[in-house]
DNA sequence: TTAAGTGTTGCTCT
DNA sequence: AAGAGCAACACTTA
């Protein structure tokens, strides 16, 4: 679940709530969520550090520390919660960060699919995992995107969902992008030109922009979409929130895409 | 009851 | 050498 719009989110509320905070202390709850650093290592490079901003590439969150961050990764079903004083820990909290003033951040990850670490700096990660650009950047303009595009013989859908291509997308919200631009998933990357390459490249911003503007990933965010998004449709069973046909479902790089076989003509 | 499905990434294999 | 396929995981549904 955890895509572009949902990692904003949690990069909001570490905006928002955590900066210039103290760590106290870290938790470790689940050494297997470590990537690359061992337990006592991670404590340690953590230990008295103040928040100092916080920033989002493609799915990745970054806490940015005095120097280099804490990367954060939410696999299928992670999330961050902010715990105050009070309240009691998340189920399935892996790490948890603990504030001087008693407050607590819990990376919450069900699945463990996904981790934490430490990167030097965002572009050094960036650079490592070999993440396109995020598609948010204004770097990545229409002409970059269709240039992509043409360059691609593969299906659409695989390549909205490829971070080596664009940062961002995962399955639901590139289902949510193609069915906006109507546009069938099996469509071939390099025959997307001109209006429909534009009908994408906006469906692609202004999805992203609703979604995080609704508050995707927070609780009940859903009931906040508009009424023509797809996501809430999106499983058996579902109809075409525009003119009610039953959804159809197909693989596509191994996944499960959701589109409506009337409004996204093949 | 077992088996498949879900979601993302990284590895292996072709 | 791009791209398919699977493993990793925990939980739900058929």
């Amino acid at each position: 679940m955890p895509e572009l719009p949902d990692v904003e989110i949690f990069n909001r509320l570490v905006l928002g709530q955590c900066c210039a905070r103290t760590i106290a202390q870290a938790v470790i709850r689940d050494h297997g969520i470590l990537q690359g650093i061992p337990a006592d290592a991670l404590q340690a490079r953590l230990k008295g550090e103040p928040i100092r901003s916080s920033a989002r590439y493609g799915k990745h969150l970054f806490i940015l520390l005095r120097a280099g961050a804490l990367t954060m990764h939410f696999g299928t079903n992670g999330s961050l919660r902010l715990v105050l004083r009070d309240g009691s820990e998340p189920p399935y909290t892996r790490l948890r960060l603990d504030f001087d003033d008693g407050d607590r951040l819990a990376y919450v990850n069900p699945r463990r699919l996904g981790g934490v670490g430490i990167c030097d700096s965002v572009e050094q990660f960036v650079a490592q995992l070999g993440l396109g650009p995020d598609i948010l950047d204004a770097a990545f303009d229409l002409k970059a995107f269709t240039a992509v595009l043409a360059a691609s013989k593969r299906d659409i859908k695989a390549v909205l969902m490829d971070q080596r291509v664009m940062a961002g997308l995962g399955n639901i919200y590139s289902d949510e992008v193609l069915f906006q631009a109507r546009i069938h998933p099996d469509t071939a990357a390099g025959n997307i030109r001109g209006e429909s390459a534009v009908r994408l490249f906006s469906a692609m911003h202004e999805t992203l922009d609703t979604a995080i503007r609704c508050g995707a990933g927070a609780e009940r965010s859903v009931e906040r979409l508009p009424k023509d998004f797809l996501l809430p449709q999106r499983h058996r069973g579902g109809h075409c929130p525009r003119c009610s046909t039953a959804l159809a479902t197909a693989k596509h790089a191994g996944r499960t895409s959701y589109y409506c076989p009337r409004c996204q003509p093949n």
